[in-house]
DNA sequence: CTGATTTCGACAATCATTCTCAACTGTGCC
DNA sequence: GGCACAGTTGAGAATGATTGTCGAAATCAG
């Protein structure tokens, strides 16, 4: 376990990404880019992209791949813990929430077919109340 | 559930994206799209993608957003019936799985949340036996 | 502070997918 | 069978997200 992996610089970009992760909102890449942008950081779209990655690589933060392929990122609350979220399809606000049933299921029906190391995404979405009386639904 | 889509017509392509659904794995459109043209057919890329895309609206294909974010479509047992899959990510082969506990659970935590129109994904991936044994784990 | 190394950011490159459009072909009608 | 015509096709261009490149700028150790 040495240091395979440099620990990565504390660079004012990193601290502006972990800065604006901070609303816990699920985001693309290019989203966060433009919110940092708009907010007056000078920050380059690879370097989000980068940031994005290794923090996801750490576990600090999670990330989904949407429907439209697009890849959205959240700041999770454990790094360690293994969850799941209920996110809205119209404003990317999310829940974590914790399936322990399914947890064991995904493991009894792996071993039924013999398969090995397994991995699993559950993802919810829906349209969350805010949304629905809004109209976005 | 008039006809608001008119029937597709079936032209030769068509009719080869069937038969190579066939054998049920999962594939990217561009896999299916070179499986074809190995075996001989002069079937378009846009069109592979067309037709799975249509076969997927029409319920007959499942379409997954692998981690990679492209999208792997498969022939479905049913076209109405809900399910979800194990799939190996050496090879591709493909089990379908029923997990009625969950979607029971989906259910329960969307409206413990108010949340509408709820939608969710299950994907379950692992190494299959053979591959295992092959060594491709 | 100074130098070695990492990280940055603008831009080019890549990859999957979608669009465009002229040529082609099922389908319904005679 | 043959015709007309709207739905399909396929090559290549366009798009959109993401990754690679590389000189410039910033960080950390000494």
């Amino acid at each position: 376990m040495n240091a395979t992996t440099p620990a990565p610089r504390m660079t004012r970009q990193r601290r502006e990404i972990l800065e604006a992760l901070d609303t816990r909102d699920f985001r693309s890449a290019q989203a966060w880019h433009e919110r940092l942008r708009s907010e007056g950081s000078t920050i380059g779209l690879a370097t989000v992209y980068r940031g994005l990655q290794s923090l996801a690589d750490q576990g600090e933060v999670d990330a989904v791949v949407a429907e439209s392929g697009e890849t959205l990122y959240r700041r999770c609350e454990a790094g360690d813990e293994h969850h799941h979220h209920l996110r809205c399809r119209a404003c990317g606000k999310a829940v974590e929430i914790d399936v322990p049933e399914f947890e064991a299921f995904a493991h009894r029906i792996a071993e039924q077919h013999s398969y090995g190391d397994i991995r699993h995404t559950i993802e919810l979405t829906g349209v969350c109340p805010e949304c629905t009386a809004a109209g976005k639904g």
